[in-house]
DNA sequence: GGAAAATTTGAAAACGCTTTATATGGGAAG
DNA sequence: CTTCCCATATAAAGCGTTTTCAAATTTTCC
């Protein structure tokens, strides 16, 4: 059924029916009404293809999402990311495009996405130190919205971050002040923007109170639950074991509570471990008292967030760039307690 | 940059243009080339929108996500299960797209993509027992596969499953045959058609050796982290406590893991775990030896053949319904042993 | 060398919608 | 009874492709 065959259905033209249908003013409530109750009844839609080449809007926003860091690994914060952001499309009427491709193809994939029109806008996922996509996109002049940032020129670009740096300052604060000397460090790949950032915010926090950093107690990985035991495993073989962890993730933090179970010692206890938590539906850190005392922003949140700014640079012609960087929460779990003397 | 804009630089025609990127016989090999290289050089790729106008097809798949089993839950094997079915769109020129909606609205949101033209097929996740959405996708006469199936009329479309059922009692029977007899059940929710047949698995093992089956021992509910934790700390506290679980996911043992050591258990001596392994990308079950003795299959794999499946139906016309069900491996892991006598 | 066949190219008509410019009708004002 | 205006409705022109049908060019063959 199609808007021709439709509008004879009713005995009205097309263009009354586009008009009723797409809101505007100039057409009778009464209309109206017969217009959207015929819609219904005979399951009319108009078909957004047609739609999007009459209007010059795809009603769609692409999102690229690599598919490995290294191996076939797809990040699991994409799934709570995605749910926020397409929840705030879903109620302004657009789609969500995803293209999931492997790491090399990311520019090729964003470059189609924008010179093949299928898309109104995009989100940047997971930048990394020197990003080149960032200005790849300034020169599309298609509207887009970083989730994290990247150091680099240009800076004219809208993002929605947390604050790693700080939140990871704070958190090694925490431990020093709890007495822990020796915190290994188990941090997620540091090409990417933010593990760089949380890595500065652990040493600044050690080198304001002057303590060593131990190259054998940094460890970077992808943020798996296996990296993180293997890593935790061996830093608690050393000599001088850490009495402490600040691990990146959640996922990767069970895997350090393995390894610490595996060595005998109990979490919170005999070892503190201190996380960042996304809040990841699936994955809750604990109902009253969380289990890992962590640093925490919701990741969903900032989807819906990085949505809506989207949507309002593609209502504006050239706002200025939106950036936020939220700070995190900084929350008492069980996992925590005095260095053991 | 527009095909008549771009076949003027040219000097030839948009029909042309269009049968050389097209992949046309009708045309020189050396206008091909020419055509190509010149498309490369100027950044000329046909807009999406309107080559989808103008052949009918959308050159998209769809998949609805429900965002809430019952609170803004995402499944997380939706990341994984679409990053294998991505790799395939990917290759065969196809995007993605994707609706997250709240659980409710999901029908409405098949309908939406059906008649108005976005897709071209469309993936059915996590199908529920009497599930409606398949009797209304076969009016609309879209193709689309399942993951999963329902067991309903009617019950010729396509499915991509594994036999739940079987694992489950290969998964019973080998915790009977290590000597166990109370064996906690910690499943998904029960209305997911999945969860009843791996029910159905673990009752009709203990029914074939006369084993009672304690309602006490059967849980069902989302499968997070959490409520692992706290039906298996629940379980554990009874009078007659299990000696073994049998757990529908990874992450839901993580949880049961976490219960029987706040016991002072030890998993895989004082109790033993089963688990089903979706075999996520981030959440592996050990390198060599699993963590969790568990019944596995890959639902990338899945997603890439549901994937292969649904491509295949849009191209040919109406072939018969393809109807996989696959068998899980059953590997043995350091979670299991002979139970305490 | 010229007709017939084969190969390449082009003009123009869809595809289904939105939107601009234009027409129609009914009141109110003169 | 005109005239003018406002409120509605319509005709027609795009949007940027693909594809059918027709034309032009080249090749083949006698």
């Amino acid at each position: 059924m199609n808007l021709r065959e439709f509008s004879k259905v009713l005995g009205l033209s097309p263009t009354t029916i586009s008009r009723a249908l797409g809101g505007y003013s100039e057409v009778k409530e009464e209309t109206r009404r017969r217009v959207h109750d015929a819609a219904i009844a005979h399951g009319y839609r108009p078909n957004r293809r047609a739609a999007a080449l009459a209007t010059g809007r795809a009603m769609a926003i692409g999102h690229v999402i690599p598919t490995a860091f290294n191996h076939e690994m797809v990040n699991p914060v994409f799934a709570d990311f995605i749910a926020g952001a397409g929840d705030v499309y879903a109620k302004a009427g657009y789609d969500m495009l995803l293209s999931v491709v492997s790491d090399g193809d990311e520019e090729r994939a964003y470059r189609q996405m924008a010179s093949a029109g299928s898309v109104d806008g995009l989100i940047v996922h997971g930048p990394r130190i020197g990003d080149p996509r960032i200005a790849l996109l300034q020169t599309t002049g298609l509207p887009f919205v970083v989730h994290g940032r990247a150091p680099v020129e240009p800076t004219d670009y809208s993002y929605v971050d947390i604050d790693n740096m700080r939140a990871f300052k704070r958190a090694t604060d925490l431990l020093l002040d709890l007495g822990h000397r020796r915190i290994g460090f188990l941090n997620g790949i540091e090409t990417m923007d933010f593990a760089r950032r949380r890595r500065d915010g652990l040493t600044s926090a050690l080198m304001a109170r002057a303590v060593d950093l131990d190259p054998e107690l940094m460890a970077s990985s992808e943020m798996t639950e296996l990296s993180g035991h293997s890593a935790a495993l061996a830093m608690l073989a050393l000599p001088d074991p850490p009495t402490a962890f600040l691990v990146s993730s959640l996922i990767m933090a069970i895997g350090v509570r393995r390894a610490i179970e595996d060595r005998g010692l109990r979490m919170g206890r005999d070892v503190s471990v201190v996380i960042h938590d996304d809040m990841l539906s699936y994955l809750a850190n604990g109902v009253e008292v969380p289990i890992f005392t962590a640093t925490r922003s919701s990741v969903r949140a900032a989807g819906r967030r990085c949505a809506e700014i989207l949507l309002d640079r593609i209502g504006d012609d050239t706002p200025p760039p939106v950036q936020e960087t939220w700070e995190c929460e900084l929350v008492l779990g069980a996992s925590t307690g005095p260095a053991p003397t």
